[in-house]
Order: C-alpha cells, then structure tokens, then sequence
RNA sequence: GGCGAGGUAGCUCAGCUGGUUAGAGCGCAGGAUUCAUAAUCCUGAGGUCGGGAGUUCAAGUCUCCCUCUCGCUACCA
C-alpha cells in the first residue's frame, strides 16, 4: 500500500519543452502526484517532489530549423511557460530543473559511462547511415527525403512516406536528397551504443509481477494499477530488444566517449536522468550539499515514486528501472501510478485542430474568476483518467463546482459561520460535556480521506471529502440548533452542535489542502487557524484521535463570507459566457470538419492519365486472408483472365456479399506480395471522409474487360 | 491478426483476494426545512452487472467462447 518510509521521493513526467501542456497532461501525472506530494508533506514525511524540461531530441532542432530561431529559443520559451503555469496551478515542485543544464549533462555522461565501463550492459553496434558531406553530420532518418520506392512520391521522409504512409529507412529512398544541403547525401558507417535490456528480462519479469527484487520483498504489486503491470508484462513477453541510446546529433549530451564527436544520448536515456540531477541541483541550491541527493535516489529508507501518463509506462517501469539496477546503487521505484488520458468534450486533445485547452490558456481566460485554479483542479481530480479515458466536459466543470463545492462545501461552512455568530458572537462555544464520540466519528471519516490518497484513488478520496461535508450538512438539519434556539436559547445541545461543526469545518479546511491549496487558505483564515503546514494533518489526526478538539472554545473566527461564488449564477454571468464562448468556439470547429474532402492532387496531363490501364471486371469469388485484419483475397474475372489480387476492404464487405460484384480494376499495375499473397492489380473504391468505402461499378448489367477511359 | 485496458442504474463512475436484498455522485419524482450562496436534509423510482457456456454450496467478481469500445502493433497497391 502507501509508503511506510519517512522519506519519499517522488517524479512527475518531464514536459517536453516543444509546446505548451494541456489539461490532458495536468490530470495525467501533475495534479496526482501534486495531491500525493502534499498529503505527504502535511503527514510529516521527508518529501522531494522534482519535475523539469525535457529539452533534448530531433524534434526541437527541426522545428527550430523551421522557423529559423535556436533550439535555446524554443527551450527557453516552453521551459519559463510550463515552468510558470505549473507554479500558478499550485503544482508544488521542490525543484522545477531542465535537461540543458551543465548539471544534467554531467550527470547523464557519469551514468553513461558508469554502465559503459561496467561492461556487459552495452553493445557497439556498426550501421550504414546517410551522411551530409557539406554539413559534416551523419542525418537523422527525418533529415532526410527522397523518392518513395512503393508510391514514387517524391518527397518522402527517410522514416515515412507521407504519401502513402508507409514506413521507410533511409536506405530504401530513391535518389535521397539531405534536408540540410539539398544534395545526395552518401552512405557512411556509424556506429552506436545499444543498451542491451535483453538482459534485464528475468529479474524485471519477478520485480513487475511479484513485487521483490533479489528475492526480497521490494513493493507490494497489488498496489500497483492493473493497466501499468498488464503492459508491462505484455512488453515482457514479446522479449525485450537493445536499444539505441545515442544518435548522429549535434543536439543533445555529448556521449562521453574519445572520438565520438557528434554523438549525443539519445533523448530517452537522457530524459529520465533528468529526475536524478534534479535532486542533485535542489540539494545543492536548497541544501548546500552536492550529495544531499544520495539520500532520496540511493539510500534503503528512501522511496521512489514515478506520476507519469500511460504514455510512458513502458520507459518508467521497464526501461529506466533497467538502468538504475545496471548501475547498482539506485533504489527502484515502488510505485508508478500511470494516468490514462483525458480526453476533451468526446475527443482527444489536439492542438492542430483546436480542441481543448492548454494550461497556460485556461489561466488566461478565466483571470476574472477567483477560483479558476482550483475550480480546475476540482473538475479534474473529481474527473481522474485514474484507470480508464476520462472526458473533460465544460458542463461537468460547472456542476462540480457549484454544486460540489459551492452548494454543498461552501454553502456548509457558511452555515456553521454564521450560526456561530448568531448564537455565540463568533466565538467557539464550550460544550458542557467534551462529545468524544461525535469527534471520534469525524476522526474515522477524516481517515478515510488519507486512506484513500495513499492508495493514489484520489478520485475516491475527494468523494470522501466531500462526504464528510454532506455529513456535517446532515447534521445540522438533524440537530436543528434554529429550532432549538427558539424554545431553549440556553439548551447544550446548541453549544454541542456548534462546538461539533466547528471541529469539522477545521478538519475540512485541512483535508482540503492537498486537493485546493488556494481554498484551504481561505478556509483556515475564515475560521481564524493558521494555515495547514507540514505535519499539520498528522498533528491533527493525532488530536482528534485522543479526543481533543482542533478549535477550542473561546476561539473567535471570522466573519462570514462567500467562499465559493457560483459560475452559474444568475446575478453574475460573466464566468458562465466565457464558458459559452469556448462552447460556441468548439461547435465551429465541429462543424469546419464535416466535410472533409482530401484537397485536390497535383494536375496531371492525359499522357498519365491514359498509363492508367482501368478494366470492368467481376468479383468470383473472395476470402478472408489469414492473420490480417483489413484483407480480402479477391479472384476477379476480367473476361480475357481471371486475377487474384488483395484488397484492404475486409472491414467493410463480408466475403460472400460481394461475390458477383461488379467492379472496376486498374489492371496494369505492378504485381506485389502483400501478406504472402501475390496481387496483380486493384480494386477500385470510393472513400468517405470516415474511411468507408464503397465499390465503384458501371450502370446495369455491363461485359466485363472493357476499358475505362 | 497479436497484445493491453474496458463494456455495471438516464449520465459519469466505485465495486479488494468470489459470500447476506449490487453501490456513489449528478439527473428524475415526492416530501421536510429555513441557520445558509433559490442552499440543505429525507424518501422513492430506475440495473437479466455486453452476450453465451462452464467451475462452485455461492460469480459483477474465476475459466472458456463470442461481441462492442479505446490504445499500441501488423497489414491496408
């Protein structure tokens, strides 16, 4: 279950500082790990929360290509950006760090050289690679273009062609030109260092399933999700591959090895070492001491854990665990709660298109809103891809927090507020007996809230929270102290309801701190306590369990005030019409896409056109092709001959509903194995904008053989 | 086709190692209440737990088959 060691480190996934992060990314591995970090803290634990840029990689130097700017321009852009929002979001990082730094670059080149000179974990592996002459660098499969040897489009990246999709290596280019000097680049050998993860398999197959490592007991593997260890084991049992980690780059960590000039780590080695010399830094800067680090990454009593999204399960339980054991003296993670992902009104997040919305943008739009950071938050704790996709939808977003948190938390200890002024000036009355049951039971209620965290279901655990809200609404209607006061002002029983309340408005204003840092502030200044700070949970648990009470009578607390203004409020609509306006924006890009007709190819002159060889023919008879799912094997007859040729239409037409299908086949294309089966020719098909496709046949009944012209 | 994760009330989801009449929030219907942000509280309706077969005294929970959704992957000239 939870970590039962008093000191904890813990990670968040590393933005890759090519863009900015949407909402996606913040329920994923940055708001989890944030509530998990904060629960902790204020249980006492020696807490290190690092996170930081990802800078490294192809991507950044061709983009930065692109617009003409420095691969630092960009890094510096989306570092300070996603730096800056995560700070305004209450994401609480002891150390925002990034990969450029020399820090890194030292500590990455240490660790690669360690398991180098270890020996028996890396292999040199010699390739032939396409090198620039004129720029002196051997090319990124990206860098270069060329003819595609399947469509003969001719401008095909070395790793795909984006005209037919198929993926390529350089080598099959026709007449490959470099994307840096526009000239034929030539073929040189290189070689590199492969990481050989084959040989970690056994011990990481029994760490994954059993939980020990060298047969001692190292987590338990219940607690871990069953979404993170499926996909393990699955990648386990298709046998792990080396893997390259270094590339022909000049953008990146030099691979610390004489003569190996223009290599550099390859971004997913380096990456994850990104956690490690973040803590170095944070115990330099914070601790002033270059090894206070060791104490979370290298000592028995420390404890790793790795938030990440489902994106990065297999790097963060398999890849980077390999690592660490192959040095020898890191501590393994013990948990990694992967996130699904969030989707956004029904689909994915994309940026291209304009659906969803970035962190930084939210914070924008909402600056009229007092509670925009942790209304956010609300919405996407109460919302958590925790264990399947979730969606975030604007609408939910609003009842969540108006009716969760205003109507039922807000409204709550606006109740008890001014009931306590009413009846008792504003001070914390003193009961004529201590209700050490009723604290007893409010106590258990508040357990469950860090039971729950600890067993990372913070879905569960905010639910919870809220429950022991509703509990003390409840409880008021119960007791009726209005009632009471009428025929009795002087009656206990309104001095116990209060005194009560009050505890539990107090227990709330402290629970909520992991979740609402921004509200728990507010809370704790209404009722006159200081604010949550480390340790303080536990000191509370600690009270109410021996029966002592948190406020104590006499306590004077503030005046009322409303904590949470609602968005739908029909007084005040201006929160609610930039929720309209981001709806409205949202149905326009639903409706651009509609039609969505591929854009007209290149012209071409009747000579092409009449290269094409277009027949009537007539479907004969058809077959599923084995072990492919979109393949039917057709036999058509073409009048002058019958052909066989494989058509990706299986998705779309059962075998013996097209037999007897008129049909048109372009005859005079090249033949070509596809699955085993030879295909001389194809099928003609009209296609949708959702891929449906349907067979193009000429009128009535028609001889088959005959031209198309 | 392979692998992984899912398919539980109108909606969003909990249900750990199989065990009494299957749960929560929202929505809906009825009622109570007025300290409070037209808030709150109570009650109720509503589910053949994707379908089928099996193991078991007992299955939403285990096994097998089928089906649908999502993701990765192969193949789609």
């Amino acid at each position: 279950m939870g970590s039962t060691k008093n000191r904890l480190l813990v990670t968040s996934a590393l933005p890759y500082a090519n863009g900015a992060l949407h909402l996606g990314h913040l329920a994923g591995a940055y708001l989890p790990a944030d509530i998990y970090v904060r629960y902790k803290r204020l249980m006492g634990k020696d807490v290190l929360f690092v996170c930081g840029s990802d800078e490294h990689g192809a991507a950044i130097t061709i983009r930065a290509k692109k617009e003409g700017i420095s691969p630092k321009e960009i890094i510096d852009k989306y570092h300070n950006l996603n730096k800056d929002t995560f700070q305004k979001l209450g994401i609480s990082f002891d150390f925002y760090h990034r990969t450029s730094a020399p820090l890194h670059h030292e500590t990455a080149q240490e660790f690669f050289k360690k398991l180098l000179d270890k020996g028996g974990e890396f292999e040199e592996r010699t390739t032939d690679q396409y090198y620039d002459a004129e720029y002196n660098q051997f090319l990124a499969d990206r860098y270069i273009k060329g003819t595609c040897p399947h469509c003969e489009y001719e401008e095909a990246f070395g790793d795909q062609c984006e005209n037919c999709g198929r993926d390529l290596s350089p080598t099959e280019l026709i007449k490959p030109v470099s994307t840096l000097s526009g000239k034929k680049p030539e073929l040189k050998s290189t070689s590199h260092w492969y990481f050989r993860l084959d040989n970690h398999e056994e011990w990481l197959r029994k760490w994954i399933q059993e939980g020990t490592l060298e047969g001692q007991a190292h987590h338990d593997p219940r607690s871990w999700k069953k979404h993170v260890i499926g996909q393990c084991l699955s990648w386990l049992d298709s046998g792990l591959q080396p893997r390259a980690i270094t590339r022909d780059l000049d953008w990146g960590i030099p691979v610390p090895v004489e003569g190996a000039s223009n290599k550099v780590l390859y971004v997913w080695f380096d990456a994850p070492i990104g956690y490690i010399s973040a803590t170095r830094q944070w115990g330099i800067d914070k601790k002033g001491d270059p090894d206070y680090w060791k104490k979370y990454w290298q000592s028995p009593d420390s404890e790793l854990v790795h938030f990440i999204g489902k994106d990065n399960i297999v790097f963060h339980c398999i890849v980077f665990p390999a690592m660490l054991k192959a040095h020898g003296s890191y501590q393994l993670p013990v948990n990694v709660p992967a996130n699904q992902f969030l989707n956004f009104e029904g689909q994915k997040f994309s940026k291209s298109r304009g659906w969803g919305i970035e962190q930084h943008e939210y914070l924008e739009l909402f600056k009229s809103f007092p509670n925009k950071e942790d209304a956010l938050r609300y919405a996407l704790i109460r919302n958590m891809p925790e264990n399947r996709d979730a969606d975030f939808k604007w609408d939910d977003f609003v009842d969540y927090h108006d009716k969760e948190l205003a109507d039922n938390l807000g409204n709550y200890l606006n109740r008890v507020i001014v009931l306590t002024h009413k009846y008792f000036d504003g001070k914390c009355p003193s009961p004529e007996n201590m209700p050490v049951e009723g604290l007893r039971s409010l106590f258990e209620k508040a357990e469950e809230v860090g039971r729950l965290i600890e067993k990372f279901s913070f879905k569960a655990a905010i639910m919870a929270l809220m429950e022991i809200s509703s509990f003390g609404n409840t409880y008021l209607q119960d007791v009726s102290p209005w009632k009471i006061f009428k025929r009795d002002p002087d009656s206990p029983l309104i001095k116990e309801c209060i005194f009560l309340s009050l505890q539990n408005v107090a227990i709330l204003s402290q629970l909520i701190k992991p979740f609402l840092p921004g509200i728990a502030k507010k809370m704790a200044d209404l009722l006159g306590l200081p604010a949550a700070s480390e340790g303080s949970i536990a000191d509370m648990f600690e009270k109410l369990s021996s029966g002592e009470s948190l406020i104590n009578p006499g306590h004077k607390i503030g005046d009322p005030e409303i904590l949470f203004a609602k968005i739908d409020d029909r007084k005040d609509r201006s929160i609610m019409d930039i929720i309209d306006i981001q709806k409205e924006k949202l149905a326009k890009i639903m409706e651009e896409q509609k039609p969505k007709q591929p854009s007209l190819k290149d012209r071409i002159t009747y000579d092409d056109f009449t290269k094409l060889d277009i027949r009537t023919a007539r479907i004969l008879s058809a077959e599923k092709v084995k072990g492919a799912d979109k393949l039917l094997k057709l036999e058509v007859d073409m009048g002058f001959e019958k052909r066989t040729l494989v058509s990706g239409i299986a998705k779309f037409f059962k075998p013996d509903e097209i037999v007897g299908q008129q049909v048109l086949v372009l005859a005079n294309l090249a033949p070509r194995k596809i699955r085993g089966v030879e295909s001389n020719g194809m099928v003609l098909m009209a296609e949708n904008e959702e891929g449906k496709l349907t067979f193009v046949e000429p009128k009535g009944s028609w001889d088959i053989g005959f031209p198309v012209n």
